[in-house]
DNA sequence: TGATCATATGTAATCGATTTCAAAAAATCA
DNA sequence: TGATTTTTTGAAATCGATTACATATGATCA
């Protein structure tokens, strides 16, 4: 290696700009500009000496100006309430993926369940931060105040409904899943089912799956057993357990909302000299990857997270792309895992 | 409401900018910019009207033109290799609080384990689309290379060291923690102690872990009885047992060297018939949300992901602030959880 | 009150890439 | 070959906020 060129090299404190690379190449910033988002439209000695000069100069792109003067800023917002939701990380992988696909990165956000953060959010796509929302936590009756506001960006929510508003969802059915779980219990023998439900008045996707859980036992005629509302994580489960043990006529199957819900459930039986599912069928929902492997494993509905997340991505791009078209929900088709947490009830007659 | 005010509000393509807002306010666009950036040199009168200018135009900063004006991204970006690694969700949450109290973002980009993208990434750095780089991953050997290069971005690791260059890390002390941890199993009579070890050859925490098992056993004069080395993840666990269970002179105890791995450990071996710990001690390490659940409970080597996640913030944005100072290693106070999956070995004299 | 200094505000340059419009060069046709 | 169309390229305006510098306003003191 030559010192010589070495020394050549003038510790440049600041990087290189379309300009510099310009000058380098013997051109004009606009066809530099054009080399780098149009390659196919220069001709042979140009595009070479563009190309060379980018190298040699080792030009990056300022994204800044870029964003300011196109007006979009290559990256989507995704709102979540507790992004140490293993359910919602889970569905990330998915969804940065697809995103860079399309040269999007993916800016996260917690709105801890916080009414007025989430609102504040929307601001990231005012400000040029962000050019559509993913949300996460659909708290629906508050979601609608925001488009009472004549500005409204582009969304998507993943997993849960926003009611009243135009806000496209990509989901599992939990309506159907419930009814599924309900009906696979029933042909197992059960009769006494009872369901722990999440928060059913704010989250979309408890009420679904709460709902399909009601009307999937009146179709069977038999009535809905136990219904124990709380919130979607593990110590709602094991709560959730105490009032199961405390029941006079305990079901003998139960459909828990979520697979945390589920552990907790099961913890707290064990602990209590309970055993899943001698004494109690359990179900849970997601399929988080250690329901395959937890003792015992769990039956549970299976959310296709990556999928998902996909999904949203790509719907919600097109909605960025072309802003007035109003797109369909849609549906991501899952599937009931049945493991070693369910069995079959012996009729004791 | 009367509707002539209405009335009047021209339907704006464009949102007001800051010389709308100059304009409503007869002011000028510095002033405006003052106001915003620094509340408190203006005086009374300017300041409320410019305040009102604000609201009634519903003025949101471009963050774009100041991010190009200001050169700097208000963003940090954090490289995982696989997003969906329940860990990562964990210290995440920890992340976002810190990095919002600056008002950071957090911009997500799953690297997949490879090499070639995580070197790409760096060019958001140089790019403007973030000002820092927080990295999980850790692959030491490759990220030598980065350094050679004469752009270096503030950057912090996290959980890992980067052998051979200046960034620091915010981790807890695996070496330490994997000492402690084999002292324990020793204290509780076992002398037979093997490790399921990560991958140790690309990432620095697994091999911490594993050199402090070994020198924590040749500590206390028994020797390292059982090395298994795999990935972090469950179905590492479930071969780990395989070969476990096919072994003459099995172990007593077993250190896995993440709760994942754990898992799958434990579920292969229930399934064979094995218990735990009636047949096997073992303790994990991470302390996911679920070990205090499952059955059995885990002990584990707990990790405090939030702190871990703010401080990892903070020196990151320290180094930004300050790219010249050298910063040191920060190790983070673990905590060893006994729980259900350990118990005392009875002598068989 | 006038001179001096501190504070408040405005003017205009700037950040770096994109893009419109116009001019130059090349290709096509009669 | 000259006229006409097509393709390449360049000059300069533009995106919107920040800030250096200049100016105007007000405060302070002799």
């Amino acid at each position: 290696m030559p010192l010589k060129g070495s020394r050549k090299q003038k510790k440049t404190v600041k990087p290189p700009t379309l300009a510099d690379v310009a000058k380098f190449a013997g051109v004009s910033t606009a066809t530099v500009s054009r080399a780098i988002s149009n390659p196919e439209v220069l001709k042979g000695k140009t595009k070479q000496r563009v190309q060379e000069a980018i190298e040699k100069t080792g030009y990056v792109v300022n994204e800044a100006a870029r964003s300011l003067r196109k007006n979009k800023a290559g990256a989507i917002l995704v709102m979540v309430p507790a992004a140490s939701s293993q359910f919602f990380s889970l569905v990330l992988s998915g969804l940065e993926s697809e995103a860079s696909k399309s040269d999007y990165n993916i800016l996260v956000a917690n709105t801890g369940d916080d009414f007025e953060k989430e609102k504040q959010l929307f601001n990231y796509v005012k400000s040029k931060k962000a050019d559509g929302v993913l949300i996460f936590s659909g708290r629906f009756p508050s979601l609608n105040e925001l488009v009472e506001d004549s500005f409204t960006p582009p969304v998507v929510a993943v997993n849960e409904r926003i009611d009243k508003t135009d806000i496209p969802t990509v989901a599992v059915d939990g309506y159907q899943a419930a009814k599924i779980i309900v009906k696979f219990l029933h042909g197992m023998g059960h009769e006494r089912i009872g369901h722990v439900s999440g928060p059913s008045d704010r989250i979309s996707s408890a009420l679904d799956r709460l709902n399909g859980y009601r009307d999937g036992v009146n179709e069977l005629g038999i009535k809905s057993h136990w219904i124990y509302k709380t919130e979607y994580n593990i110590e709602s489960g094991v709560s959730a357990a105490r009032e199961w043990i405390s029941l006079t006529d305990r079901p003998s199957a139960v459909f828990c909302s979520c697979d945390e819900v589920a552990y907790g459930f099961n913890s707290m039986l064990y602990r209590s000299g309970f055993r899943v599912p001698k004494d109690v069928s359990v179900v849970g929902f997601d399929d988080i990857p250690l329901s395959e492997f937890s003792i015992p494993s769990l039956t549970t509905y299976h959310q296709p997270y990556k999928k998902i997340g996909i999904q949203a991505v790509k719907k919600l791009l097109q909605q960025i792309k072309n802003p007035k078209e109003k797109l369909e929900d849609e549906f991501i088709e899952g599937e009931l895992l049945i493991r070693e947490s369910t069995k079959r009830l012996e009729k004791l007659s």
